[in-house]
DNA sequence: AAATTCCTGACTGAATTAGTCAGGAATTAT
DNA sequence: ATAATTCCTGACTAATTCAGTCAGGAATTT
């Protein structure tokens, strides 16, 4: 039983564009370099992401990724099964005929512990993590140790 | 994010066992049949489980498994972590090194979704299925379909 | 002594994961 | 326009894990 780092990877750079939303996009690049995840295998998670309606991509330069929706409004669990899948544990995918047509013995725990990770996923959003002054530390310190946006004017406020 | 089937597996069988425990020791073979598991593999698994003291082996005729322990002492996430190693969620073991020494951006995150979904997995106890009257008619069901204990002499009571 | 059952370790095929590579398309800046 | 930047796509590869097989041995009962 296992998060695979597809999920994992896919969270965390969701995570840090959520935390820099307001410089603007964020490119895969950096987040590659910064989160240290290889970037062909970012862009090919950010497909999905895409697809699944999550984050919207701005070609040429000055672009990157931004989020497609607002931050409270995305959760964890949107973001694992864009790339991941599943969070279903049933063996039959929730269709119950998994031992010759019927439930198999174990069938209704699975189910109820599929209920149970739904429900704790999909109740964290990111933007709960966007305002945590332990998080916003990391993020400083991260942010200062790859020289990030050092070069760049600070839209917004 | 999956279960995987060395972990179905492995609670299913536990499970037969704690439905069949007046009838004495269950073989694997009957296991293999019933829940279409394959033998070998399953040898494999109880050998981990054996290990972790819940089950007893019984060597020669009339032999099989047992629960080494009261069913309501085993909980399924005891069985998943004895096959399947892990519930833990985060990149670092819990350790919070998991980038460049210290916690990443997700390091919580997965740190609570390990809480969570072990709260749950040990909440749940073998027990609790045993008087269930869904799982009774499925077990008597298939029972039946395989000829099981038709020739054994019903033992205790 | 024979049958049964647990028990162990080595081996194999298949699937998935994680990652690479090469190239193209859109956009911006010069 | 042209060059630089960035997204975007698809095909390919290496490593790992999973699921299952096989062969043989040890303990126990009949």
């Amino acid at each position: 039983m296992q998060l695979s780092t597809k999920g994992r990877y896919a969270v965390t750079a969701m995570m840090d564009i959520a935390l820099h939303q307001k410089m603007g996009p964020v490119t895969l690049a950096e987040i590659s370099q910064c989160q240290g995840i290889s970037l062909s295998y970012l862009e090919q998670l950010f497909s999905k992401l895409k697809k699944r309606g999550l984050v919207k991509g701005v070609r040429g330069p000055g672009g990157g990724y931004t989020l497609a929706k607002s931050p409270d409004q995305i959760s964890i669990a949107d973001i694992i099964q864009s790339v991941d899948e599943k969070l279903d544990m049933t063996k039959c995918g929730g269709k119950g005929n998994c031992s010759n047509g019927e439930k198999c013995l174990t069938h209704q725990l699975w189910f109820d512990l599929s209920c149970n990770l739904y429900k704790f996923l999909s109740g964290i959003k990111l933007d709960q993590y966007v305002n945590r002054p332990d998080i916003n530390e990391l993020v400083i310190k991260q942010d200062a140790q790859y020289g990030r946006f050092l070069n760049r004017s600070m839209a917004v406020a």
